[in-house]
DNA sequence: TATTTTTGTGTAGTCAACTACATAAAATAA
DNA sequence: TTATTTTATGTAGTTGACTACACAAAAATA
């Protein structure tokens, strides 16, 4: 690779760059990858494929709460997962402000020709990883991430510093 | 944190997902902290701040090539730092497409007080990654990203099967 | 020299995440 | 029971990256 490349010479400051520029990259390759092997689905579908199927019916936040993603992120891929008809959804019969989501009879259908894609990315990433702990690293960031961010650490530092 | 968190039940298929959410919320709270400090520059900016301080002038194309990210996103984050006085541009006097990109006096006369908010976080996120040989990984995996993409290597498995 | 190709920059439009706000329904408190 | 608070969903607008295209200037080629 490029060894001209200076965030590499920013050492942990060029961390969070070259973490978001790594994750850009991998997620505009994953959706070249299903636009050339020409299937109807795009990168990160594959999350609430695998959550509706393993967890049945799901209303909108339930779904939120278990990806850890906002609510509007997950009412935006899976409308267009509706669009496409791999969802159904209907009001929920007790609480009619919850609405529930399932996979449609074609989402079903479909799944192992899928579930196939998937596992090739599964061993493509897991060779590419391998040997390097990458899930065990990304855990511990992710735990001293989520619990106080980085920037609420920075931010007292610097005002302690101030005083 | 969460260990409801369902993408870590994905193995190393949620990978790219969690790594992209990590990295999404680091920018956001990047930009929290910035705004919350109450200074004016933007998160990354501290990329172009630098690389002008050690590089002196720069064209677009030199900055995107050196930070490996695409020329519109150059433009677009330099034109920023243009609008707050930081960046001073002219065109090249021998090559007229060229348009040569420097500090400004207001970008060296800050520069020491926004060196103490990087050099801060700088330590907050070497402190998060200590011993966890980060660095290394992520050099790793833009190695092996960079050269040949997964989505690459997967389409290519999965063809080969098919035939 | 004239034509073609390459290079450098700029603009437009897309994408997937986010926050902030709006609204309706349910749950709780007065 | 009525009023208030909380919860679930939806919409609008922002962000920062990208690709694709446009165009002018320089470089290379005929």
């Amino acid at each position: 690779m490029d060894n001209n490349d200076f965030l590499k010479e920013l050492g942990y400051l060029g961390f969070t760059v070259r973490l978001k520029r790594l994750s850009d990259a991998m997620m505009h390759e994953g959706r070249r990858m299903y636009s050339e092997l020409d299937v109807d689905i795009e990168p990160n579908w594959f999350v609430i494929f695998k959550l509706l199927n393993s967890r049945g019916q799901m209303t909108v936040m339930e779904i939120s709460e278990s990806i850890m993603m906002s609510h509007p992120s997950v009412i935006s891929i899976t409308n267009k997962m509706m669009d496409k008809d791999y969802l159904i959804s209907e009001k929920d019969k007790t609480d009619s402000r919850k609405r529930v989501l399932e996979l449609s009879a074609r989402a079903i259908k479909m799944f192992p020709e899928y579930e196939k894609i998937w596992q090739a990315g599964e061993y493509g990433i897991e060779k590419a990883l391998f040997g390097l702990e990458a899930l065990d690293l990304i855990t511990t960031l992710e735990n001293k991430y989520f619990n106080k961010g980085f920037a609420e650490r920075t931010i007292k530092q610097l005002k302690t510093k101030k005083s």
